[in-house]
DNA sequence: GCTTGTCTGTCCGGTTCCGTACCGTAAAAA
DNA sequence: TTTTTACGGTACGGAACCGGACAGACAAGC
């Protein structure tokens, strides 16, 4: 990870742009542009959060890790988010691990900076306090997903779940990861890619799943896809 | 549910009993004791949010239910915590089915003056903030439990949860509801009981789990129990 | 008392998914 | 180029759990 130079406004970052200018230009100066690198460890858990990030066009993803080597995705944070929500709740350290799972720009603040201008109660206040809401029933709904659904279907709407963050088709991801982050075999997603693929819905090349037909897995998702998207959309004053 | 007389310090509920008398004296004449029935639904989806609610000895649960029929309990909320926690995130309405699941006595205060106490900035925010950080931690493990760990362990969990809230060994639980909590069959929760019942951990009567063994019982969890209960520990400054 | 409804124990075939392993191939390194 | 590593396809027995069903046991109401 390297700070680049800085950014300019307009940025695709959903919270950063739904800023009022006045708001954002006392953050400004501390906004530092970053390359992400795809498996870069953004947090571990009980270790102090020093930055916050806004991701662009990467995707992170929050992952709890048991004893005895399991895995899973609990969350997930692109472009309408901002990693690192626990600074703002009075708890500046991370409880899981938080990685890059698809590397492209972010902005990152460092945590002082973001609670002195949470605490005036303004904008980025009200802002991230909706985020958080819409993040807490993401973690939920995740919750319920991961007993209730079967393994395809989260395998899609995990996908699905990428692409919009990414806002691409292509999607740089081994099975390996995929596997981590649903918590099931690397070959049982294998398998369930097949199927995918034999669907049409997506190819899956060594390293590189494209999605091809959005729509068709839009419609083979459970509802855990559009009840968690609508609530994003109605934090981002969208609905 | 029938409102009684004024309830006096000190609370039993850890937010309201960590409050400094001049906030808690704000909030006081706007406090309801209540005694909840079994069952009772607090919150339904998209409903606005008219009181939050202080369990004293009572059990709530928040669940998540799909549109096939499944239902899962993605978070729980007791002495060390407040139901409709979305209200101080800017967003009134429930995302979620939330219900009683151990009758007792609690508080309840209208959102409206939950709220401008809120905004002052002061003790209840600090409090309510880092009880929201707990809270999301615990939906995320509840995540990654449902995923990774088996269903006897979750059980076993899940009790040590309850008691834990309503502090006392007797549960009036059917194995029907358990099912509904964990997201398994009820025939599933009858077949784990007895094997419960054989390691001696508890005794399952019609209508009534009683634990028995409470220490054998945190020796068979997984490590969800601990690390959920230790981040509402130091929510609770009791670190 | 008897009846009715609720709750629990038990069983069975079937499905999903696991743990593990092996091999071929693509990509990267030497 | 050759060698090495990483990744993906495939297979197989077994464990966990489901859906559904049935009957016995208990509690409450008549």
């Amino acid at each position: 990870m390297s700070p680049n130079e800085k950014i300019q406004p307009p940025f695709q970052n959903r919270i950063l742009a739904a800023l009022p200018p006045k708001d954002y230009a006392r953050l400004a100066p501390h906004l530092q542009a970053f390359t992400m690198e795809r498996g870069e460890v953004i947090y571990r858990p009980n270790l102090p959060i020093e930055h916050v990030y806004f991701p662009i066009a990467s995707m992170i993803s929050v992952v709890a890790v048991t004893s005895d080597g399991g895995s899973v995705e609990v969350g997930v944070i692109g472009r309408e988010g901002m990693t690192g929500i626990s600074a703002i709740l009075g708890v500046p350290r991370s409880t899981d691990d938080v990685m890059v799972q698809l590397p492209d720009s972010a902005v990152r603040l460092e945590v002082g900076i973001l609670l002195a201008e949470f605490q005036r109660a303004g904008a980025l206040q009200q802002i991230l306090l909706r985020y958080t809401h819409a993040l807490m029933k993401m973690v939920a709904q995740t919750a319920a997903c991961n007993r209730l659904h079967h393994a395809p279907v989260r395998l899609a709407r995990w996908l699905l779940m990428c692409r919009d963050r990414v806002q691409s088709n292509e999607l740089p991801l081994t099975h390996e990861f995929m596997a981590m982050m649903l918590g099931i075999r690397r070959a049982g997603v294998s398998e369930i890619a097949l199927t995918l693929q034999e669907k049409g819905f997506i190819r899956s090349k060594r390293g590189l799943i494209t999605i091809q037909d959005k729509a068709g897995l839009e419609g083979f998702v459970c509802e855990c896809y559009a009840i968690v998207k609508a609530e994003f959309n109605q934090t981002d004053g969208r609905a």
